[in-house]
DNA sequence: GACCTGCTGCGGGCTG
């Protein structure tokens, strides 16, 4: 019995909470967590007691009566630290052990303390452990060296992305001043690929997964309203259905876009002061202001009884403490089978009682692409995300911050420390060499005697706020009502006085700009529009448009669909029809000849496709390239695609001189990597090929399809 | 038509 394994304050927390017994990704964990000192991947559904069953072991085990802090618990979300850190410290309480947050708004007087006394447990963000080793590399020891556990949250949204390499460097820079041997826990409800969150922790070989695959029951329908041609909003008929279905309901409304979030609850708002329904409608995302989204945080969370309706981004899919809610909506397609896990793992009612998935679809692509995911999802599939080899770009931007942290360092002892982090195996030292040669070439860093430091042109960098981040941020217009900021929002051609918008689930009107301090005065309104968001979306892995395409060529009734989304599945079907699938279909595409002309489609993932218009731009073919239905329309007669694919695939094979090309021409092409624009050009091309396109992907794919 | 994430140190002004 995992319980009576745990040290007697902990079995006395346990008891206290009256669970009625622990969950098995908790028994398991204790077992194991107990038994030796391995590195742990713990994979289970949300709000199954993950944190829990990191943190009973390991409070069970650790001596925390030693100097130093024992465990450092590693969060993506200010928020989340928050949130967890009364779990914890509830936890902790009954031993007597001081946890202490640390991040950017966390109080500078129980840093301090912290500081005085190194003890405990500390909650920390990857970027303000990046501003402790540049700034304070002494605390980094004081703290730090002697760590028994490294606790990871949310660990894939670390998997697969920038943020992530960073937090890998991170960890192998702790280990190198730490005295002990801390052992990696990492937590995830979503990983696609177990080797690669293994890796993760920079020692594969010590890391083991312990995993619970059980489900929720879940009670899925999928609703059908066709959005008109222009329609940049959605149906009123949508939201009408929409406001019926979610009237009565804790719900939450993912619509995908910044803009679409604000009509949902703006729009669902006026419909239900028409009909005296419930008033708590709100908005969360990114652009809403902080306090504003804690508020409605703090409503969802501590209302038992009343409905509400919260019409919001991937700002919620994370694990933020919200309570319970018993209706998920999607409005069109999640952009990933990870994401719609995240999304229904926020639904779950205290009773018991299944909890309702509802997904609208406003055109049939998106429709087909809903279900594909949801197919997806129900086989356990999850997106493999996979890190970068060769992330030059972070190499330049830890070989600044190690420089900084030693206040100089030999050349060689730099690039040893770089290259012997886990992340940077794969890095020739040739090339870490022509990085550094780089850095010395434009002054950013600087030859003192045997020694680098930080040059003068590289001083302004590093020590900017913007040093610790290693993702990009749009600039933007900060909304002020009466002295109270509600949200923001990006320059563009709506900032004008007068112009009426949406923000915060409120209508508001323009009454004054201050273009220097970047600030827009506003008062309510009746009516207005939604606010013009930029930026890009996610990538749609291959396996979904492949899901997609074996949707399309079977004849598979779903009984979860409304009338209108079997019209809707039956009308894309006929446009493929008659075409003689195999049984199991790999490399057949299919093209039709429309009257714009002939439309191929590729069926596949976001960067491949992207990197096959990148192709047909260097050939000078012309294109229209529709990515939801992931199809090129081509000036071209179906008898000459063989000639066209071959002439591609060489295209492909010898890229590198024409993303050189295209870099020279529109040197925004590095902008997904915000340490890239600072490599040597070559190296520029080789994270464009490996980050934001897909090649050799793409020369497979033009090697193997068979058009029909 | 397209998501999200975080932030030092120091000095000056203000409040209790």
């Amino acid at each position: 019995m995992a319980f009576h394994l745990l040290a007697e304050p902990i079995r006395r927390y346990v008891r206290d909470q009256r669970w009625q017994e622990l969950r098995p990704i908790q028994a398991a964990a204790i077992q194991h967590i107990l038994a030796d000192d391995d590195n742990y991947i713990l994979a289970s559904r949300t709000a199954s007691g993950k944190t829990e069953a990191a943190f009973l072991p390991i409070l069970s085990k650790v001596d925390f009566g030693r100097p130093g802090v024992r465990v450092l618990y590693v969060s993506p979300l200010i928020a989340l630290i928050n949130d967890q850190f009364q779990r914890v410290e509830a936890l902790c309480q009954y031993l007597a052990v001081p946890v202490t947050k640390w991040h950017g708004e966390s109080s500078r007087a129980d840093k301090k303390r912290l500081l005085a006394q190194p003890q405990g447990i500390v909650l920390i963000t990857p970027e303000s452990l990046e501003a402790m080793f540049v700034h304070s590399p002494s605390s980094v020891t004081t703290l730090f060296a002697s760590l028994d556990y490294l606790v990871i949250d949310e660990i894939h949204s670390f998997l697969g992305t920038d943020r992530g390499l960073q937090l890998q460097s991170l960890l192998g820079r702790l280990r190198r001043v730490s005295r002990t041997r801390p052992a990696v826990v990492g937590l995830s409800a979503t990983i696609g690929d177990y080797a690669e969150a293994k890796r993760f922790t920079g020692e594969a070989a010590r890391t083991k997964v312990l995993l619970d695959r059980a489900g929720k029951e879940l009670l899925t329908r999928f609703r059908y309203f066709a959005a008109d041609r222009h329609g940049a909003d959605l149906p009123l008929d949508l939201l009408k259905d929409l406001y019926k279905q979610t009237s009565h309901s804790k719900a939450l409304i993912f619509p995908n876009t910044r803009g679409l979030a604000e009509v949902v609850a703006v729009k669902l708002r006026l419909i239900s002061d028409r009909v005296h329904g419930h008033p708590h409608y709100f908005s969360h995302h990114s652009s809403v202001h902080k306090e504003v989204r804690e508020y409605v945080e703090h409503f969802a969370k501590n209302n038992q009884r009343q409905p509400f309706c919260i019409a919001c981004t991937s700002t919620l899919e994370l694990g933020i403490d919200i309570g319970s809610v018993d209706k998920v909506v999607q409005i069109d397609a999640a952009q990933s089978v990870a994401s719609l896990i995240q999304r229904v793992g926020r639904s779950g009612r205290r009773d018991g009682a299944a909890s309702e998935l509802l997904l609208y679809a406003t055109n049939a692509w998106s429709l087909v692409q809903s279900l594909a995911c949801w197919l997806l999802y129900q086989e356990g599939f999850v997106e493999p995300l996979r890190a970068a080899r060769h992330p030059y770009d972070l190499l330049l931007h830890q070989a600044l911050s190690i420089v900084k942290e030693r206040a100089g360092i030999g050349r060689i002892a730099l690039l040893k420390e770089l290259l012997d982090n886990s992340l940077f195996e794969e890095i020739a030292p040739a090339a870490a060499h022509e990085i550094l040669d780089e850095l010395l070439r434009i002054g950013w860093l600087e030859a003192l005697g045997p020694e680098l430091i930080i040059g003068v042109e590289g001083e302004f960098t590093v020590n900017s706020r913007e040093f610790f981040s290693v993702f990009k941020t749009e600039s933007v217009f900060k909304v002020v009502h009466a002295g109270k900021t509600v949200g923001e929002i990006p320059y563009s051609i709506q900032v004008q006085e007068q112009e009426n918008l949406f923000l915060a689930a409120r209508t508001w009107r323009i009454t004054n700009i201050d273009m220097a301090a970047k600030r827009i005065e506003v008062v309510p309104a009746r009516d207005g529009k939604r606010p013009a968001f930029s930026g890009g979306g996610g990538t749609v892995h291959p396996r979904i448009r492949e899901k997609m395409l074996a949707i399309l060529a079977a004849t598979d009734e779903y009984p979860e669909l409304d009338e209108p989304s079997r019209l809707a599945l039956r009308g894309l079907r006929q446009q493929f029809a008659g075409r003689p699938w195999p049984a199991q279909m790999t490399h057949e595409r299919p093209a039709l000849l429309k009257e714009s002309g002939l439309v191929f489609y590729t069926f596949t993932g976001t960067k491949i496709n992207r990197s096959l218009a990148f192709l047909l731009r260097q050939l000078e073919v012309e294109f229209i390239f529709d990515e939801r239905a992931s199809s090129f329309g081509l000036g071209v007669a179906a008898p000459l695609l063989p000639a066209l694919f071959e002439q591609l695939r060489l295209f492909a094979l010898d890229v590198d001189f024409h993303l050189h090309d295209a870099l020279t021409q529109n040197p925004a092409l590095m902008d997904f990597a915000k340490w890239g624009a600072r490599l040597p050009a070559h190296l520029q091309v080789a994270v464009l090929k490996e980050r934001y396109f897909d090649f050799a992907g793409a020369a497979g794919f033009l090697r193997d399809v068979v058009v029909v």
